[in-house]
DNA sequence: GGCTCATATTTCACTGATGAATTAAAAAGG
DNA sequence: CCTTTTTAATTCATCAGTGAAATATGAGCC
């Protein structure tokens, strides 16, 4: 019963029953808002899944990444907090974390001593090079099926809803 | 710089440089999949948001609707973990929650004494009603542009990477 | 019937993440 | 200049969720 497709049927029929007592309930976007949050959160409970092997959770194989992919390799904390939409807290414990294995290093800007850079170390840039690949087989199961067409049209309606989201916020705020 | 379309914009470029260095990256593939996480984890963000007026988490919210929309009202926490997709201990937390506010009450079930019964409770109805129309006009803006095609596409899309992660599950077993 | 095994829920210890307060340094503004 | 304000990172207290162990009941099997 675990299973995602289980769940999905199963809230289909909630939300049919749901919408047969409530007239004004957008049904079809109920549907695929719950769909959106079912299938995501599994998608990040497999990624942390395969993760866990190298000790890494989806936080803090993301900020490395994000360190890996860069151009010099370095950052600092208040940036990665905006790549990886993370709070600042959370981003001191990811350092801390990384840090500790040896991964990263941490060290005091000069131009402004408020600031810390977080820079990855060649152990670092050895470890993603070999971790990394072996998530690709996984990757690519996850699309097993799709086509081009398909992958295109995924990615237009994901960058859209993303866009809607931002409107949303900026709303909020008012 | 926290919204999701610039977030969406740099993970773009980091998978482009990533895949320059990495030849077998299949770099769609992985955006999809960021895409998917990153829009996903703001849909839950945007959901707590609104709910919290209501004093009310994700998980807690959604035990509450499936007992809502269930035909009896009624239902025991071994079945809420599967509809829920949440563990047996974060259950007896949210069974807690809800019964401290009334909205539900826990029962001895007579059949099984090892199980407890869990029923929506006439004022835990009355709370549904009343704040579950609040979240429409986000939900219809959240799809706003989404014309009857994208919405089954997308459906679709969603439904097909369901059974996708199923079978990746079902491998991971043996 | 009594013994073992399986199932349902809860308790406890811990992890990951957040918000509020703290510390320190830079920038702004008389 | 020197005071005030803003910005960056960290610490501390707390919350939500997990895994392992405990508790209690039911089911299967001589």
């Amino acid at each position: 019963m675990a299973s995602l497709g289980n769940c999905v049927c199963m809230m289909d029929e909630g939300v049919d029953r749901l919408s047969e007592a409530l007239p004004g309930l957008p049904a079809d976007k109920a549907k695929l808002s719950r769909l959106m949050l079912m299938v995501g959160s599994r998608m990040q409970e497999e990624l942390e899944h395969t993760l866990k092997p190298y000790r890494l959770n989806h936080s803090e194989f993301l900020t490395l990444m994000i360190l890996y992919s860069s151009p010099d390799g370095s950052s600092t904390p208040g940036e990665l907090c905006d790549y990886t939409s993370q709070g600042a807290t959370n981003m001191t414990r990811i350092g801390n974390a990384l840090v500790g294995r040896g991964l990263v290093v941490r060290a005091a800007s000069e131009q402004d001593r408020r600031r810390v850079r977080i820079g990855i170390t060649p152990s670092g840039r050895r470890f993603v090079q070999k971790m990394l690949p072996t998530l690709f087989p996984r990757l690519s199961a996850m699309f097993e099926g799709f086509g081009e067409n398909d992958r295109r049209q995924l990615g237009r309606l994901l960058r859209k809803l993303a866009d809607n989201l931002d409107r949303l916020d900026e709303e909020m705020d008012r």
